[in-house]
DNA sequence: AATGAATGAGGATTCATTCAT
DNA sequence: CATGAATGAATCCTCATTCAT
């Protein structure tokens, strides 16, 4: 019986802990980290701050939570659509089509740029955010790398770094532009650009 | 004799405005626009946080007037470097190297990725904030538009202007990321790629 | 046992509500609305400036809940005093002694004159205001206008009520006065005119 | 020739003198003594803020200023309409009529009484206010009382003092009621109620 | 005397965080 | 774990007052 219970408590807090990080994120992306109320994330999680406490330290802390969770969810995507792929060409088209549907949500490039804007201003917390990133572009991981490009010299091994480093920021700012002015970008004309600049990146196109 | 009066204290209202803009980028760049404090913009500018509220009428007014400033200031330095130029393969060369060297300065991209955030969480401002971005990517001035890309179709003209819409998110992007994390993209690194990507949408490779 | 935790709160909620709006009207009518500060409200209420915003909008709305607070236990030790008296007669005389028993504290009259000085000078709240006032001034109860003044032509009820709403402008300039001179209007004399002018009003005299 | 300059000099001060006190009636009037505004006031008598402070010392100051100017100004008035008058009844009437004529402008009462509040609130400058507003009903000047009211025993006297005194706050008790809600007391009902509760302050109803 | 830019103390309001229940 | 009342430091903005010209 007492186990019936803590269950239930574990189930209602797992499901607790993922609303608020579903609102959390809603309202982040929304309103910015500063702008961002706590109040209004339990308010949007149907849950009291309270509970948010009870779940996460600080704000700060909320919102590198936040982050890990949907970088670890973005590679786990992101690795089951390159699993059955047999050769490295197949792979980098999967990687681009990934790559420019990301297009579809605004959600995790606007996080994306809140993150590192605050990782850039609060030089305490950078060691943090920096591991959290690294999570979430992955070219650290040499077996992965190579699985991907393969195995490259030194030199060019760096480049390919480099532009795989770019993809993101790209993507965020683009987003940012087209979310601005979609009249004069829309989001077709912002996926035939991620395409073309991911081609040039990666020398595709010759 | 009034007007000498006037004069000289017309001379501080202006020299105070300059310095209260200056400060406010050196602030708003670095806390960003919900971090940044009119107190201490008015301290590091040397001045009385009522000097400030004579100059501009809010916060967000001061924000607006220095994207306003900064945008015109660009342009007209843009234009200076380009007037003489003869050809066209010339100007937009100078082009590319203007946009290369803005890696010197973090302020400009970094006050642009803020400023369009602002926009996109501030639907009751964008109004006044569009028009102030438009200042500062002029695609809307057809004889300077020509004088830098020829005269072409209406469709290849769109796929232009979508470039040029590009670079500055682009810029603001990978500066921040190069920011972040500066070991892995270096200043230098950072250039080869803006030069990269421009070329690339430009279409001057090949 | 989760009821007996919102009951204690809530507990702690009315006692907290209760001592700001005695606090506010200690210092609205000390200090005049606009000398009133809240963080002096919430000191002399011995809560904290956010208690007070848990409890009320704004400054105004404060003031506002003060009035119809006010208003509603003056009408209620009104009804208590005249409920058991058989004749008009009766019920006229301890109408008059309940107003000129007004004298006995200065609050409630300064309190009125401050609540319609300022609803004279805030038009966008004056709809707001005039409902509050009518609750303190109900000479729209027919029933129980009827049961004081009895049937009246309708010429000669408009009188009477005229009569009634100046009563309380009467004792609030009075009171003002007395306050302001006390040597040459003492308690004393002001009970006396306010007699005397209540008769006058209601020709009680002869 | 300087003689004349120091001429035109002292006339525009006497006429910016004069129509700042005009402002500030009009300011004080409409927003209450904290609400008003220097430099609203400077601006409504089309002066600069410098120039209110040079005809005046402080805010309070020119509050004080203002109701000594006035009060001046109605003493005259009132004395003018008295002057030819041959007998104590029709100097009483030309009283009555002159007090139930005040219900035409509003300015006068609603200053007196913020004054008086002031004047309430500000123990330490309640000295100087005394004396201001002792200039405004002057029951102290034997001769003038007694040209007005003849000579009276002193317990009677003082009832009739009493009376005097009372006139002014009636007035201003009124007429704020009357700007509050004018569908239920209109400014002819205003007048009515005056007369008779003048008439019942000084006993001439039988 | 007149101007108006500049000052800075002061005040309403917000919001992350705590804690008794 | 969950609640939400309470806290109080922090921040935008106002405005009486000063002062160089």
């Amino acid at each position: 019986m007492p186990n019936q219970i803590s269950n239930k408590n574990h189930h209602r807090s797992l499901e607790t802990r993922q609303k608020l990080l579903d609102a959390a994120e809603e309202v982040f992306v929304r309103d910015g980290y500063e702008g961002a109320q706590l109040a209004e994330i339990a308010s949007v999680a149907d849950r009291s701050k309270g509970a948010l406490y009870g779940h996460f330290e600080t704000k700060e802390d909320l919102f590198l939570a936040l982050f890990e969770h949907r970088s670890t969810q973005n590679i786990e995507r992101f690795s089951e659509r390159i699993e059955g792929l047999a050769n490295r060409r197949q792979r980098m088209e999967a990687f681009r089509d990934f790559y420019a549907e990301l297009v579809e949500d605004r959600t995790w490039p606007i996080l994306m740029l809140e993150f590192k804007l605050y990782a850039h201003r609060h030089p305490e917390s950078k060691k943090r955010f920096r591991k959290a990133i690294r999570i979430a572009t992955p070219i650290d991981d040499d077996e992965q790398f190579e699985h991907m490009h393969g195995i490259l010299s030194a030199k060019h091994r760096t480049d390919v770094e480099l532009s795989v480093l770019a993809l993101a920021p790209i993507l965020s700012g683009l987003m940012l532009e087209s979310s601005f002015e979609p009249e004069r970008m829309s989001k077709e004309a912002l996926g035939r650009l991620l395409r073309k600049l991911f081609d040039a990146l990666f020398s595709m196109s010759g």
